[in-house]
RNA sequence: GGUCCCAUCGUCUAGCUUGGCCUAGGACGGAGCCCUCUCAAGGCUCAGACACGGGUUCAAAUCCCGUUGGGACCA
């Protein structure tokens, strides 16, 4: 059994996708279960459009949702002299041959084509000629196979048939010496020994046009694996326009990549009815028999549902861990050096039930920073009124007369003071809440309370009278 | 235009290989109820799909053919 290989290919032409995370998960999903070995090639012939910081993103993007590769970055830019040469040997035997037409006149040739309902492909006039020495401007093209069929099994859509005259002598080495994108690909993937081409099915078609050449270079042909597409909510092709496409961008929208990850497996590939899946399962579980063969459509609203989902069972470090940076940005750096890890622990345990992404939870957090809370000024006027101030008060001297601070004491106390008052049990939360917390919405008055402490609890009760009082 | 791919609730999907257990299951979203100190979370309930038409068969979401509709690639 020869180890398996893999391969992500990706063009750095932009910021790392979604469609493209998917592939390149679905292909590390497969190198790890099969103990096999995830390669990264840049795809950079496209020099026009390629650029560095596209790298970088798409590196960052891999890194983040934790898809590490074990060989490469390989850039297709520093391999054109393999490129040249697989394509002279195969001029050398006879396999490819030089063409002299000149693009207008391929293009004209091509309009005519059309116009009589004809096949648009070239149609091979340079073939016979045996350049052997071409004059000026000229590509080198490869003489596909004209008749017979070549058949794909396809890991994921099973048996394809193609007839090979439907294939025309593409060209491998344009006339400024790179190579087309079907050539390069074949050279690579034949170089660096790849079992498995696991890729979107918008590169179906072009296998039937790459089997020959791995054939012709005389490399043994991978196994092909061709994923469905992530459509949009318009079931177009997922564009900007269906909202954020990169990862990163999520990143930054408060995901964490392993809801992300979840998701984007989900999509198109199933377990039965599971739908949570942690990582070694995922590798575990992962097999090509249960990916989906018709494309799918991205549902953000699933994806959120999914981050609450890891938010809410994910171990606190973890979340603690993934929260520091966003609660830096919103400007708790200075008071995140007062407080300590089981603190921020205790606090993400307590909001993270009514969150969904991380930015949501550095909202929730916002009030148990610092002495006072920010009051919303709508609560403040509704529950902090003059008639609440009394029981407010009382509340205060019921509490400082508890000689211990626990929620179950705290609470008994709460419930008599509101007994005694003859208020029910919301009428005297609200007013609480709103002290303790500025808003009208928190978790549970108790857990709140442990939370701030005790000296900070009696000391926002206390500010909450002096509002009631002055309102 | 040519070639190829695809087709189960609005969406993601189970079931299809090996027809019967499917009056089609789960999840997201939606509606409602319960729980409840607010907001959530959670629990329960409801609405919601086998694209269409022919076959084959005692029996088809499942097999075959066609149609329609989406999509990809080629330039």
């Amino acid at each position: 059994m020869t180890q398996v290989r893999v391969r992500f290919a990706p063009s750095p032409t932009g910021f790392l996708h979604i469609g493209g995370v998917r592939t390149a998960l679905f292909n590390w999903l497969f190198a790890r279960q099969q103990q096999g070995r995830f390669v990264l090639r840049i795809e950079d012939t496209d020099q026009t459009r390629s650029t560095d910081a596209s790298i970088t993103a798409i590196l960052d993007g891999l890194r983040w949702v934790g898809l590490d590769w074990d060989e490469g970055p390989f850039r297709q830019t520093e391999r054109v002299t393999l490129y040249r040469q697989h394509a002279m040997s195969l001029f050398e035997q006879g396999k490819a041959y030089w063409c002299v037409c000149k693009p207008e006149d391929l293009e004209a040739r091509r309009k005519e084509a059309e116009a009589k309902g004809f096949s648009q492909r070239y149609d091979g006039r340079c073939r016979p000629l045996g350049i052997s020495d071409p004059p000026g401007e000229a590509a080198l093209r490869f003489k596909a196979p004209q008749e017979g069929r070549t058949i794909i099994d396809d890991l994921i859509k099973d048996r394809v048939v193609f007839d090979n005259n439907v294939l025309d002598d593409l060209i491998i080495l344009r006339s400024n010496g790179y190579p087309t994108y079907n050539f390069s690909v074949v050279v690579d993937d034949a170089l660096m020994a790849i079992t498995h081409v696991i890729r979107g099915d918008d590169h179906l078609t072009n296998t039937p046009r790459q089997i020959p050449i791995f054939q012709a270079l005389g490399y043994p042909l991978p196994r092909f694996g061709h994923l469905p597409m992530i459509l949009g909510s318009d079931k177009a092709r997922l564009s900007k326009r269906h909202g954020a496409t990169s990862v990163i961008a999520y990143k930054e929208m408060g995901y964490l990549p392993e809801a992300m990850m979840n998701y984007l497996v989900r999509l198109g590939w199933s377990h039965g009815d599971q739908e949570i899946f942690d990582r070694q399962e995922l590798i575990a579980k992962f097999s090509f028999d249960h990916v989906q063969k018709s494309s799918a459509v991205f549902n953000p609203d699933k994806l959120l549902w999914m981050n609450a989902q890891y938010l809410q069972h994910s171990p606190p470090a973890r979340i603690v861990e993934q929260l520091r940076p966003f609660l830096e940005e919103a400007g708790f750096g200075d008071s995140l050096r007062f407080v300590t890890q089981e603190w921020l622990e205790q606090v993400v345990v307590l909001v993270r039930e009514r969150t969904k992404t991380l930015l949501d939870m550095v909202n929730w957090i916002t009030p148990y920073f610092g002495d006072e809370a920010s009051m919303d000024e709508e609560a403040t006027k509704k529950f902090l009124t003059p008639s609440i101030a009394p029981a407010l008060d009382r509340l205060i001297h019921r509490f400082e007369s508890l000689s211990v601070f626990s929620k179950a004491v705290w609470e008994e106390g709460f419930k008599k003071v509101a007994e005694d008052e003859g208020l029910k049990m919301g009428q005297l939360a609200q007013p609480v809440r709103v002290a303790l917390t500025g808003r009208t919405a928190s978790p549970g008055l108790f857990e709140v309370m442990e939370v701030l402490g005790r000296e900070r609890t009696l000391h926002r009760l206390q500010r909450g009278i002096e509002r009631a009082k002055s309102s």
